[in-house]
DNA sequence: GCTTGTTATGCAACGAATTGCATAGCAGGA
DNA sequence: TCCTGCTATGCAATTCGTTGCATAACAAGC
């Protein structure tokens, strides 16, 4: 998997230029494919060079111009041939649950310490949950009415409502832990 | 975060050759931190080139000698030091919701292709949840036998089995969606 | 009038990760 | 006997990701 096939899926639903783009990914892609500007900017070009997209230069006054990607069939073909590819095997990195098992090597005081972080860092993410669920509300209320894309779009937004779920309650057990030591 | 503090962690846990870490994050730690033996014999040699980490060659017959590092004061408290840092957040890459998304831009039949894999790809993760139970079972029979090193690694356990039942939830859900389009 | 923030793009440098390949001996099965 | 797979380590090349910085114009608040 590359970053290339997340701007494609995300060019299809709205064309739009690399600044926008990179919001897209702070916000909503974001959630299950994080990207930077820079990498975006680049990885365009590559895709643009490879006729994946096509641009224009749009003239903005008094703003510098701006450059609107679309995909081109090319790439939507690109995008369908990895689609039917299987899928890979996620690269989890999950720092929190590192430090949960070196907290058995610090002493009282580097607990208390993580119990404080693990409690900041529930509160981030019940924060999240909020979002997805407001998000949920405003875009998708009611279901009878949604088209396939939003259909799908939504499917994917109640999994990260059931992640964010899954991770307060874990976050609970493991403070519920650290309290017990 | 990096590579370093996961090998740390599990170098405090039990001290060991570079083979035998790239053994162990393939099963344990490979839950919420993967790494692969180049990165790990790479590190390995930098952590050594710090002081962090020391080892002596082993000698075996019949196959080459074995390096087996384990974790020096100065290691451990850059570990500890580590620990004490706000946890970062996480860069989520969820392919498989890309895919979802991007289906909206495919056909019939690449829709059908996509459930076959996602069924294929929800019996992966049940046959991880059934390892994860299967090792609970084994590892942490009577909770209050356990050391403090073992309720920590119990908990992370916990919440990996907790990920897995709310991924083959919500794969359910997937499912039903493609199904109902 | 000054600072901060937002839209909009990009270069350059560095460090990290991945992929392919190589060595080397032994064990076990077809 | 040959092939595959496992233990055990490592080089080299390429790609990917991150960080810092730069430009440019405007809007809003102090």
């Amino acid at each position: 998997m590359a970053l290339e096939h997340a701007i494609l899926v995300s060019l299809l639903e709205q064309p739009g230029s690399g600044y926008e783009l990179a919001r897209r990914f702070e916000r909503s892609i974001g959630r299950f494919w994080t990207a930077t500007h820079q990498q975006i900017y680049r990885v365009l070009k590559r895709m643009e060079s490879d006729g994946w997209v096509d641009s224009q230069e749009i003239g903005q006054d008094g703003r510098p111009d701006k450059r609107a990607y679309s995909v081109t069939p090319l790439g939507r073909e690109t995008l369908v041939g990895w689609l039917r590819e299987p899928v890979q095997p996620e690269a989890v990195r999950h720092e929190l649950a590192v430090k949960i098992r070196g907290a058995a090597f610090d002493d009282e005081a580097g607990r208390t310490a993580l119990i404080t972080e693990v409690v900041r860092y529930r509160a981030e993410h019940e924060a999240t949950l909020n979002r997805y669920l407001t998000g949920e509300k405003r875009d998708f209320p009611d279901e009878t009415e949604l088209d396939t894309g939003q259909r799908l779009q939504h499917v994917v937004l109640r999994g990260g409502i059931a992640y964010e779920r899954m991770l307060l309650d874990w976050l609970d057990d493991v403070l519920d832990t650290l309290r017990q030591l």
